[in-house]
Order: C-alpha cells, then sequence, then structure tokens
DNA sequence: CTCTGTGCAAAGGATTTGCACTACG
DNA sequence: CGTAGTGCAAATCCTTTGCACAGAG
C-alpha cells in the first residue's frame, strides 16, 4: 500500500508534466513511508539518511508541487513547522500522540453528514476534510 | 460593547494574579477596539500610534497570557504571521478554500461523542482535535 | 540539446530568549 | 521593597529567493 502511494504519485507527477527526478521519487518514497505527518524539515533529514544528496530546499518545492497536486496537505498547527499529511486515501484520521509524536490511524467516519450541512451553511463546496484528535497515547500514559 | 471586553479582561488578569500595567492596558484596548482578527505585529504597530513606548515583545508575550487565560485564540492560516481573534465561544473548525486559501470559521461541534468512542477504543487519552474542511468558497466557484 | 529541476548560500519574516531596568501592588 | 513585567537586541527557527550548474526527456 505504501508502493500505491508511491505510484500514485509519481503517476500525478508524470501526468501533470512534471519530471521524475531521482530527488523526487526520494522524497514521494518516503513521504509514503511516514504515511504522512512530518515536518519539511524532518521529512528532508529523513530523506538524507538514503539519499544523502538531497537538499532541503527541494523538499520544500516538491511538498509544494504535491500540495498543488492535491496530494498533500499542509496543517498548521501552531507556530512551529507545518506539518504535511496525505490526502490520497480519502477516509481515514489520526490520533496524534504529543508525548512521542506517533500516529495511530482510523477511519471511523461520522462526518459526511456535518460536511453537507457545512458546506450549505457557507455555500462551500467540500471536497474533502481532516479530523485529528490530539492527546496521549497508551504507552505514554504512564 | 468594546468595553465591557475591556473589563472583562483587565478582570481576568487581575483575577488570575497578574499585574495590570499600562502597557498590558493599552494592548487590551486595542485587541477589543479592533475586535481581533488582527497579527502580533500588527496588533503592536496599532497599540504604537497610542502608546509608543510599547515593545513588541510585550504583545506578544501579552497574547499569549491572554491565550492561556482562554480569552484569545491564535489561527494559524498558512506560513504568514498567526492571528489572533477574540474568543466569546469555545469550539470552532475551519472551512478551507484550496483557491484563494481564505479560511472561514464555524462552531458546529458534533465531536465529542466521536472523541469518547474513539478514545476508548484505542486507549488514547485525547486532549483536543483538529477538523479542517477543505473545498472552494462561494466565490472561488466561479 | 534544451529547459526544468537542483543545491547552495544568503535573505527574509515571525517569534523567542537573555538580561538589566522599571514600576505595580 | 520585592518580584512580575518590560524593552532592547540578538538569536533562532522556518521558509523563500537568486543564481549557476546538472540531468531528464
Amino acid at each position: 500500500m505504501s508502493d500505491e502511494t508511491i505510484q500514485l504519485m509519481e503517476k500525478a507527477l508524470h501526468d501533470n508534466g512534471f519530471r521524475l527526478t531521482a530527488a523526487r521519487r526520494a522524497i514521494v518514497a518516503m513521504l509514503s513511508r511516514t504515511g504522512g505527518h512530518v515536518s519539511a524539515d524532518e521529512l528532508a533529514d529523513l530523506v538524507r539518511t538514503e539519499a544523502p544528496g538531497v537538499g532541503r530546499m527541494t523538499v520544500y518545492r516538491t511538498l509544494d508541487l504535491l500540495h498543488e497536486l492535491e496530494l498533500v496537505r499542509p496543517v498548521y498547527q501552531g507556530t512551529g513547522a507545518a506539518h504535511y499529511v496525505l490526502m490520497e486515501d480519502g477516509h481515514h484520521h489520526h490520533l496524534v500522540c504529543s508525548t512521542c509524536d506517533r500516529v495511530i490511524e482510523f477511519d471511523d467516519c461520522v462526518l459526511e453528514e456535518v460536511e453537507k450541512v457545512v458546506g450549505q451553511r457557507f455555500n462551500f463546496e467540500v471536497k474533502g476534510h481532516l479530523l485529528e484528535f490530539y492527546g496521549r497515547c497508551q504507552e505514554c500514559q504512564t
């Protein structure tokens, strides 16, 4: 499934006329490996463990590109670095541990209704959503 | 009503053991005058037109303080400066326009229940959540 | 070959930190 | 008076930009 994500992203890049460079491959691969929810900087460091030549800026630019292609989404949670999450697998959400940063996925989606109501009230054409709970995971509660 | 906001904030500061300094008065007054939705920097500049001695840092620190007292809330809209809004209502979420990046707030919160269920299932101590809908706002639909 | 994409370094903006000074209570 | 609060400047953190070079198509 990680592989599928890679395929999907590489295809999207190609189909939109962007070149499939080594750096982009490495970034996309690492991104799908993490399952998302990393900052650009963290991702850059991760990518470098496997592809040392890749520069920080390339990571920023690639994330930007993936955002334009709606494959990835930045989440701003405070004053620190933006985190990027994968958008491609529509319905699943995250439990993010504040202590260890572990990300647990779940797919209990009761939002269609809210989505509809909110969309109508604001005349907003809803295309997707992001739901995350923050707190402490089992291991970190001790 | 602007005055009420000032009263409320000054009282909250006092009641929590914080000193009511000239700088804080000026900041709170200007904040309530703007009705919220300014960045720390903008607010600092505004405050300075009336109380030239006030430093930028004091504004940052005061906003932080007001945030702790739950009187004000930062809104992060991308990579730029955080905006602070007056907190009249507890829960609120975002509609983020993919086209113009406009952020619309709404406060329809049906998540308490989901929060509880999910928390129990994963033995995850939920402390907060983030819900955002993505799509196109009214103006961008044409 | 051509032009997109890359990497470096340096700039840029927003926020935080360290420290001596001021003034609230 | 003592301590919380202040202001300045410098530091830091995240991100963007400018430019010459490299490599995908």
